[in-house]
DNA sequence: CCGTTAGGTTAGATTTCTCTAACTCTTGTT
DNA sequence: AACAAGAGTTAGAGAAATCTAACCTAACGG
């Protein structure tokens, strides 16, 4: 199944709000993305119902390991991308904003290359892939 | 009225296929999107009862100012994005695809700054190279 | 003439993602 | 016990953008 930007913002937040250590709620996702309670309720079911996020009696959500492996693919391109543009001369509220919407578009090669800038590092070739 | 992404790439699709001099139909620009003719006729619609677009007796697409004006931003920005990544080490047409999707979604400020690198006007500090 | 082709439109369906309204259920307070 | 608040779901709607099927009309070739 091919996630698309929705979805990939949906599991990029339950990571985010999962590293502050208490339980995540579809409410605490509503607020955080500032969607209506439905909104999320209907998200939560299509990425439960495709092995992305489970939910426990709680009604705390988790992320599945395909959902975190997701999750944190677009986490990384945020942060890197965010990091790039700051690094250009950007102000960081606009690159974060700019790269929360490039992050679900740009290309294994092309993020490649500017992760490598960033970063410095070597990167021979991404080894989630 | 705020055109979004489907919107823009149609004015830029007549304006790069007007540039090869000859006149631009519907049937044009289906093709050269890949999109089915009703499509098509829809967006055209769209666009010329938003200003947009004209269409005269013989089919013929023309760009009206507010057309032109928004064709040629999304041009130039598909245009240097596709440089900047290219520069980078992208190739090419990956650096185009990703281009594609970029010039939509992009702020004035983080682009502003790209295009200053690609066209080396300004900018004195070149931290990188 | 007649039939084919090309360009274009209309109508209806589909997908994706959002919303509001209204409901249930649980929990907590008094 | 009663009631309010909070979390979640269901149902129905609507906006975008695409599709296919089917149609109209004009032009052209024979």
């Amino acid at each position: 199944m091919n996630l698309h930007e929705s979805g990939e913002m949906y599991l990029e937040t339950i990571l985010v709000l999962s590293q502050k250590g208490k339980p995540v709620h579809s409410i605490d996702v509503a607020k955080h993305m500032n969607f209506s309670k439905p909104s999320v309720s209907r998200a939560i079911g299509i990425l439960r119902d495709a092995g992305y996020v489970s939910v426990d009696d709680q009604g705390h959500l988790l992320l599945t390991p395909s959902g975190i492996l997701i999750a944190e693919k677009i986490y990384e391109r945020h942060n890197i991308l965010t990091e790039f543009l700051v690094s250009l001369g950007v102000d960081s509220e606009t690159a974060a904003d700019d790269a929360c919407k490039i992050e679900h578009d740009i290309s294994e090669k092309s993020f490649d290359v500017i992760k490598k800038r960033v970063r410095g590092k070597n990167t021979a070739d991404d080894p989630t892939r």
